[in-house]
RNA sequence: GCCCAGAUGGUGGAAUUGGUAGACACGAGGGACUUAAAAUCCCUUGGCCAGUGAUGGCCGUACGGGUUCGAUUCCCGUUCCGGGCACCA
């Protein structure tokens, strides 16, 4: 009997033996290297693991593996988003507390990780709903409320700083409301009166990434635009620098793109435009416009402000008063949602004229909804002849269109490409203003010239100033809901105002309800237990709150999703430390995240919010780098793949995939795990649903073929795989294998467990080189054949340039290859059958430590070397190379392996076969491509 | 509209970055072993054409051009699919 390949022994067995012997606990050691592999930490929700979380997981466990397996010191932690909606939601429906439900989730998840074999660190567990972990989350908060961002140093500073410089400059307030407020504008965590996502239905704000096309990202629920005191993060502090640090890190260029885009960096000009109440009148202020076409003043008609604008009120004249006011109440109808999909051009003039200080032109100034408040100065100069806005109003309400761009034809549309020469610039030298004895001409310059020069100019005569602009806005920072960090916050006499920090963590107290309260407060509004005494420094009941014994009330909003999850890699490093962070110690030897494998949908989120508070605590210098995640991957995700059965209308018969044409027939989802290859299992469908317990089927070739179609893995499509089920029934080795073997990580893909076979046989061959047919050992002290060791070589080589490159399902391709060859070539070598299970390692641990220790190895499969290559087994005595004539191959010949190109045209010209192609032709040129292959190019004689 | 990434057999995907396209796996077909099934092993498998046959020829990497002795790879144009941003001045 040979030896049977009993996954489920094998895999039982490790597990057990890697708790037992802290195979994969880490700690630090100065004297190694280290190297950092993350994964995007999952929220523990109901549903449970499905075989997409696990893709990311194994990539960069075979990563780790493999880093340990060369020497390195790898951590490699997981954890759990613990915070989050569901949870809360699931609270209201049902009143359990959403730490019951989390936990459960939690423990049902990592059940199941156990099961699929990873290297994990567990001791160093984190878990974002854990006091010892918000503690730090609370405290960076109060970090951020006490720095401010110095535009000199680009960098954060304690606010003590700003406060002194102000006593300096005599502007500091006596009044402490007064000073609150004013370092309000500076805090890097600040309360801030501003336009936020208001959504109804959830009874809580929104972060501009939670909200997609006018609706939340969590329910799709709809969003209105409200303006509300929240709790806010100067993100937009950090715009330049985060936009630098892109160029620094190693990541996908289309994440790079996206974040470029979400920063929207934009260098222009602001110029100042004074403006007249009526056509003839004298000058009655002045307002301010941003542009990043300086070069187009010459062809401004008209004037835009936002109808949200302050300047709206100031620059409207009494007999258009009405008409403006008609017009306002009409955009404040329309939702956020409405403006985004309708782009009809809507505006109102405002009876005021503005100055082109270039030209000297009077302009009127219209107030119109396609001009956004929050962006830029919200006034634009209006150029409809190279911008498609400004030309669709002004065809609308019939204003001038003059043309600055040599051959554009603007007879139908704009031409806004900034490519071209400029004209008209001014038309007549007249008709620029003259300043210091100098008039702007720009006619003749290319338009990035003309860009150029106009700043210059605007700058020299002091009539603006050059500005850059970020599209990137501050990230508001509070939630009206119960399943978050509580705000380390309490309101002093309506200051807000910071508990010690010695204090903290401040835990999240317990309420009977989960809803808002009836007066509309946040879930928190619950809590009884909710002030702080500011003497006995503790938190008490709220109905002692009373500002003359120092018992005041403390803050109900709660932090957002992305407090707790924007810092976890620092606390990985250092997880039970109660005094920091991260020890000084802990991070100068982690650094940052080597490798960080998770999904692209964080591109303007997470990853967004953690490299500005890594920014902020790099600062403080708490955090060693400037950026925390060196290479990011980004796994593709997994979709389902569902299949169908065809039901013949009114009846209880189903119909084959091949005949159903024949029929009238309704497709019906059927469960994936009950059809295999496409083929229905047909007493697994009876037994299935009562429905189908009496089911009739029409078959082909005595089979029922199903139907099948990539949707998204979901429940109720009946498509969701999940891994424990691959598990079970083939092995965790399989199950990884198998997710790598799918195609690149980076790739989407259905999930279709018809290739699965492939690699649970590959396991089998390779299992089968190791035993003879009684089950013994079958490894001989041979030396090992020339081809073995070839083929031992070649695999080596290949694996390790794989693993390097996340190219995984090449190097699984080339273990196939390999173990077919030794099993060919009967290869009992132990020097060659050793060095196989470590380099299996990374991929299937399990059957890689059981090998191991069959033939003897120390310890674990985990600290074996990694093997290295030598060059001498590869070498060929000889090579086959294609000679070629004008490109087509013609023939094969042998070369000497060491031959230089030269001997090598000289052996093809030579040879027998060449010279049937040769005879009646010149040759024209010769190229021996090294290894590859000859070309002759021939051309008939003349 | 702007930006980014793609398109290769029946299927998932390879191709050392300009050098014999289709590795590896699945599926399919044929065969061996077996009372039978499972498991295992072997052969064939991009298309078309010629040949009893070994084999030979032509066409083929979304489409149309170009550079090159040689293009899946580089350049220009077109179509289609995916992703991001979007009255951002």
């Amino acid at each position: 009997m040979a030896k049977e390949y009993n996954f489920r022994e094998i895999e039982q067995k490790w597990h057990r033996l890697w708790t037992e012997r802290q195979t994969y606990k880490v700690v630090e050691d100065e004297n190694k290297k280290k190297f950092y592999v993350l994964n995007m930490f999952p929220y523990p929700s109901g549903a449970g693991l499905h075989v997409g979380h696990p893709l990311g997981y194994i990539a960069s466990d075979i990563y780790a593996r493999y880093k340990r397996l060369q020497g390195f010191n790898v951590l490699n932690p997981m954890g759990y988003d613990a915070y989050g909606l569901p949870a809360e939601q699931y609270a209201i429906k049902t009143g359990q507390h959403p730490e019951k439900t989390t936990f459960a989730n939690i423990d049902r998840y990592r059940e199941q990780l156990d099961k699929i074999g990873f290297s994990f660190d567990w001791d160093r567990e984190v878990r974002t709903c854990s006091p010892d972990y918000y503690h730090w989350t609370q405290w960076a908060f109060q970090k951020m409320f006490n720095s401010y961002f110095d535009e000199e140093l680009q960098k954060a500073q304690p606010i003590e700083k700003l406060i002194e410089k102000f006593k300096q400059e005599g502007t500091w307030p006596t009044d402490e409301k007064a000073q609150s407020d004013l370092l309000m504008n500076y805090r890097l965590a600040f309360l801030g009166e501003t336009m936020v996502n208001w959504c109804p239905k959830l009874g809580t704000v929104l972060a501009n990434d939670e909200v997609v096309e006018g609706v939340s990202v969590r329910g799709g629920y709809p969003v209105e635009q409200k303006k509300m005191r929240q709790w806010c993060l100067r993100v937009s502090a950090y715009s330049q620098r985060l936009l630098d640090g892109l160029d620094t890190i190693d990541w996908s260029e289309s994440i790079k793109e996206t974040q470029r885009n979400w920063i929207g960096r934009s260098e222009g000009a602001e110029i100042e435009i004074p403006y007249t109440l009526s056509k003839d009148g004298d000058e009655a202020g002045s307002f301010t416009i941003f542009t990043t076409r300086a070069d187009t003043m010459f062809g401004v008609t008209f004037f835009v402000l936002a109808p949200e604008s302050e300047l709206v009120d100031k620059v409207t004249t009494p007999d258009q008063r009405a008409a403006v006011d008609e017009y306002l109440k009409y955009v404040k109808s329309r939702t956020e949602r409405e403006r985004m999909i309708d782009h009809t051009v809507t505006g109102v003039f405002s009876g005021a004229y503005g100055i082109n200080p270039i030209t000297g032109d009077k302009c009127p100034i219209y107030i119109a909804e396609y001009v956004l408040a929050g962006y830029g100065t919200g006034a634009i100069m209006a150029v409809p002849a190279h911008d498609s806005r400004d030309y669709a109003f002004a065809k609308h309400f019939d204003l001038p269109i003059i043309p600055l761009v040599e051959g554009a034809d603007i007879s139908e549309e704009s031409y806004d490409a900034k490519e071209g020469i400029v004209i008209n610039s001014p038309i007549t030298p007249d008709k620029s203003v003259e300043y210091d004895g100098e008039r702007l001409c720009l006619n003749g310059l290319t338009i990035k010239e003309a860009i150029a020069e106009t700043k210059r100019f605007v700058k020299a005569h002091n009539l603006g100033r050059v500005k850059v602009n970020y599209r990137l806005r501050d990230a508001i920072f509070s939630r009206q809901r119960y399943w978050g960090e509580p705000f380390p916050v309490y309101y002093k006499k309506g200051i807000p105002t910071m508990i010690p920090e010695e204090c903290l963590p401040i835990e999240l107290p317990q309420v009977e309800k989960f809803l808002p309260t009836e007066t509309g407060e946040p879930p928190l509004g619950n809590a009884q237990i909710w002030a702080w005494d500011e003497k006995n420094r503790k938190i008490v009941d709220k109905k002692l709150i009373d500002e003359a014994a120092g018992i005041y009330p403390i803050e109900l909003y709660t932090m957002p999703g992305f407090a707790g999850s924007s810092a976890y890699y620092l606390r990985y490093m250092d997880p039970h430390n109660d005094q920091a962070l991260v020890s000084n110690r802990a991070a100068s030897y982690w650094q940052n995240v080597d490798l960080y494998v998770g999904g692209s949908e964080h591109a303007t989120g997470h990853l967004i919010y953690s490299r500005f508070w890594n920014k902020f605590l790099f600062d403080l210098g708490v955090s060693k780098k400037e950026e925390p995640f060196k290479k990011l991957v980004n796994q593709g995700m997994i979709q389902g793949r569902s299949n169908f059965v065809y039901r013949i209308k009114e009846t209880n018969t189903f119909v084959s995939l091949g005949l159903k044409d024949k029929y009238d027939v309704t497709p019906i989802h059927v469960d994936v795990n009950i059809v295999k290859n496409d083929i229905l299992d047909l007493e697994a469908f009876k037994a299935w649903s009562p429905e189908y317990a009496t089911a009739d089927f029409v078959l082909e070739d005595g089979k029922y073929v199903c139907g099948w179609a990539i949707e998204k893995m979901s429940k109720s499509m009946y498509n969701v795989v999940n891994p424990d089920m691959i598990v079970e029934n083939y092995g965790a080795d399989t199950l990884r294998l198998y997710e790598m073997f799918l195609g690149p990580v980076e790739q989407s893909k259905p999930w279709d467990t018809n290739g699965i076979d492939g690699c649970f046989r590959f396991l089998k061959k390779l299992w089968a080189l190791y035993w003879d047919k009684d089950g013994n050992l079958a490894l001989t002290d041979d030396e090992p054949s020339a081809d073995s060791l070839k083929t031992l070589h070649k695999l080596i080589k290949k694996v390790t340039g794989d693993i390097e490159a996340f190219s995984y399902n090449t190097s699984i391709s080339a273990f196939m290859v390999a173990v077919n060859e030794l099993s060919q070539q009967k290869c009992s070598s132990r020097i060659v059958l050793q060095t196989l299970p470590v380099l299996i390692a990374p991929f299937a641990p399990h059957i890689a430590e059981e090998l191991w220790e069959a033939l003897g190895g120390e310890g674990s499969v985990c600290d074996a070397r990694w093997p290295q290559y030598e060059e001498k087994y590869l070498v060929e005595t000889s090579v086959k190379l294609g000679v070629q004539f004008n490109g087509k191959v013609r023939f094969d010949m042998l070369f000497p392996a060491d031959a230089t190109p030269e001997q090598m045209i000289e052996l093809a010209t030579s040879a027998p076969e060449a010279a049937k192609h040769l005879e009646g032709m010149d040759i024209v040129k010769t190229i021996a491509i090294p290894k590859r292959i000859v070309n002759i190019v021939v051309k008939p004689k003349t």
